[in-house]
Formats: structure tokens, sequence, C-alpha cells
DNA sequence: GCTTTATTGTCACTTAGGTGACAATAAAGG
DNA sequence: CCTTTATTGTCACCTAAGTGACAATAAAGC
């Protein structure tokens, strides 16, 4: 059995790992005080993609990695945090998942808050307000880095889907014959969306309209966002 | 010459578009007595990346498009824009700079407004420790999403450029030789950040290392920032 | 120090998607 | 309505990267 020494979590720490600089001496020792502190072997999951966020976590030592599963069934590295970050942050946002799983990439040192406490003591302002911008702001870039990150390792086909599917839901209408995006795309668009040759995506649209996962009007699309989803590689249950 | 309605920009329009939904009614009227209101043709460019951030953008009407130069020169589309959104958002952080050129897909109106009036208006709380917070937390999200819109378009070297180089910004320390990753890092772990295959991870860094981009010291990487900025194919004064 | 296991190196072969070059449509502008 | 321009469709060919299968090292465990 191997010792571990617990380390000290004090202002000074703190400062050394560059977090939270612009906080007060006072502010970090309030929030410090209702952090826990967790000690994690190398490969232990902290948590998992699709539970429920509830828990913003700091890094102080040891090395954490995000990563996501692909449709086949490879894992996407997404990213490693260095000591002094702050990670799961989703949980600054109104009912969101984990949208990575997080694991020690070495044994490390984590402490956890509600981001509810997180949020009061550092800006002194109510969480459902801050919560609410949050979302209404950043929540776009953290979609861009949904698709992005799901982009890793899927055919074109189901970048297609994926792109399609994004835009469902920002310019889609109900329509008798499924959801119509009031858009004028060319497959020249999609092509700079998915990163592809606008030949293979006139292709890949081609075959998606024959399997009935879309179908076009003119040039208006209209989708099926289950179909997509399910092209995607999407568990029925994500997004 | 063909005549414009100005739109008009109420209350009843905000909430019509779903945007701010926790913003109480004088909130959004004070927000909206202090923002400009734009109409932009198509193809007009509104930012370009590179430049100062110094706007919060609201879309009232229309189609906005965000893209990004890819190193063959191609443009790469991040994102379209739809009825109700905000963008340019980075200016929400410190001194930061447009990571993506905005520009009109279809005939838009815009409404502008700068970030500490927004901040300040609905949140009621200082723009400078608003935003040194959403660095500390949101921030990441944006290196990533930076580091994901960059791999379209690009080469496995430079892709795995690029990871060396955010990896050096998390990981390194000034040596000699360059800058050291304190991490142990093996060819699988790279291979499934940039997605690609173990086998082809370990012919390029071979390469990157006959070149003298980096060299490994057991099993620690020593990268040359500058150099590889140049395999990435960024200019040298991104990032 | 020796055995076991993990990592790196190499290569032949396959494949998805890029590329160029057109014809066939469809939309836009007068 | 007719001309011009943009978009879509289709193909043959090329290339970067994936894949499987090993050998050669290097690190870890005992």
């Amino acid at each position: 059995m191997r010792m571990v020494r617990t380390p000290v979590l004090n202002v000074t720490t703190i400062r050394r790992l560059k977090a939270f600089p612009w906080a007060s001496d006072q502010q970090v020792e309030r929030l410090l005080g209702q952090m826990e502190l967790h000690h994690i072997e190398k490969r232990t999951v902290l948590f998992n993609e699709g539970v429920p966020s509830d828990s913003v976590y700091f890094l102080i030592s040891g090395v954490v990695k995000l990563s996501l599963r692909s449709p086949d069934e490879e894992r996407v590295l997404v990213s490693l945090i260095s000591p002094g970050e702050l990670f799961g942050i989703t949980s600054l946002m109104p009912g969101m998942y984990r949208a990575f799983r997080s694991e020690a990439f070495s044994d490390c040192w984590v402490s956890s808050v509600r981001p509810e406490v997180f949020v009061t003591t550092l800006l002194n302002v109510p969480f459902t307000d801050f919560s609410a911008l949050m979302e209404g702001t950043v929540g776009r870039w953290f979609a861009l880095l949904y698709r992005y990150t799901h982009f890793q390792g899927s055919s074109l086909r189901q970048k297609l889907a994926l792109a399609l599917l994004e835009l469902a839901q920002k310019f889609g209408i109900q329509d008798a014959r499924g959801t119509m995006l009031i858009l004028q795309l060319t497959h020249e668009d999609l092509a700079d969306l998915v990163g592809a040759s606008r030949q293979k995506v006139t292709e890949h649209m081609q075959e998606l309209a024959r399997q009935e996962v879309l179908l076009r009007d003119g040039r208006r699309l209209i989708v099926h966002p289950d179909r997509l989803r399910e092209v995607a590689g999407l568990l029925l249950d994500e997004k």
C-alpha cells in the first residue's frame, strides 16, 4: 500500500497555480472553505459523458484527460488538463449533461465545488442569472465544440448528418414532410461546413435522399432529425 | 436602388426572437437604448479574424456566416448564425482578437453593443470581474474550438503541430534545447488527440524530429513552438 | 539482471475522399 | 423569353491516411 500525502490547499497554493488571479484573498479563502478535496488514481473515471453536470472541478496536481466515444467505439482524446485549470464547467449552464468523460491521466489531486457556490462566491451574483447569461452567450461555442469533437473519427456521411442536425435545430421549421431548413444552402456551403469537397458532398447528399433521410424541395432541404441522428451514430438520448 | 425598411427593435421584438429570456423588461429596454442598428448587405464583412474584439453583436434578421482561413487558403465555414443569436462574444473576454471572420450570408439587420454595457446592464456586475471569470472558465473551451476549427482542412502533419503547440502552452517548461513537455505521451495518445492512426503518427513524428521541429529525450518531448507554428501554417502573429 | 509488457518502427496493402474535367440543370438578370 | 451564370451530377484517376502484421526497442515488474 502506497502512502499519499494530502496536499495543502490554501491561498498560497492557489496563487502559485495562477488560478483565479482576479479574486481577492478573502474570496479565495471563502471558496476553499467550501471545496472538497479528492485523490484520484490514474485511470479512475471522475465523470462519464451523459450524466448530469453538477460540480465544477479544479485540478491541483496531476493530469486529467477529457475524452469522448466516437461512432466506431474508439475514444477521442479531447483535451488534457493541467494543474491550475478548472474543468467540468458545463455545470455553469442550466440543465446540462457532461459532454466528455473525465479520467485521471496520472494520479491527481482534484477539488470540487457546487457551481452555485463557485459563482456566488467569486462574482456575487445570483447563480440563475449568471447561468442563463452563459447559456445565451457561450452556449453556442459549446454546441460548436460538440459538433467538432464529434467530427473526429466520423465519416463524411456522419459529419454531414451532424451538420444538418445542427442546422435543423437553428433553421428548421416543422413541415408535414419533416423539418424544413429555411436557408438556401448549396452543396459547396455544406462542403465548407464539414470540410469536404463539393463533389463528394453531392454524392452523399444523393445517397441520403435515396435513403429518405432527407429530401429536396427546389433548393430547400427537408430533413428527418431522428434518421439523421441515427446516421450520425448518436445514441437516441444524446442532445 | 432598393429601399430598406428599418425594423422596429423593441422589447416585443426581442421577446419574439426568444433572446435574453431571463432578463426583465427594464433591463432589455435599457440595453436597447444603448445598441446600434446596422443594415448589412449580403457578402459584406462585419469583422475579420485577427482584429481586436470590441463589440457584441445581436442578429435581428438574416443569416450571418462565421468562417476561417485554412492553411491551403480555403475558407472553413465554422457556423451559420440565426436571428435571435448573439455573436462576436470573444469580446466578453479580456484582450481577445476575433478568431473568425463574420460576414452577411444574406441581407441582415444586426445590432451591436459594447461588451461592458452588455454585461453591466444584464448582470449588474463589474465588467472586468465578469470578463476575468469568463477567461478562467470558458476560455479553455475557446482554445479547444480554436484547435478543432483549425484542424479542418489540415494535413495530419499540421494537426500534430497544432496539438503539440497547445500542449507546449499547457505543459511546457523552458529548456536549453527548446520547450520541454512535462508529460509522458505515447504516440497512441497523440493519435487519439488528432484523430489519426498510431502508425501514421509515428511516421510523422519521426519526420518532424528529422526536420528538427522537435526532439525526444527518453520519453519526454522537446519542441520548438516557432517551428511548430510554421508547420501548422499559422501566421506568426496568430495566438 | 532477467522476464514480461508496452511502445516504437516499418512495410505492403486497402480505402475514403480529393481533384479535374465535363455535361446537365436550374436560377437569375435583363 | 432568352441569355448568362450558378449549381448539381457524374466520372476516372490520384493521394493521404487507415489497417494488419510483424520486428525491434524500451520500460516495468519482480
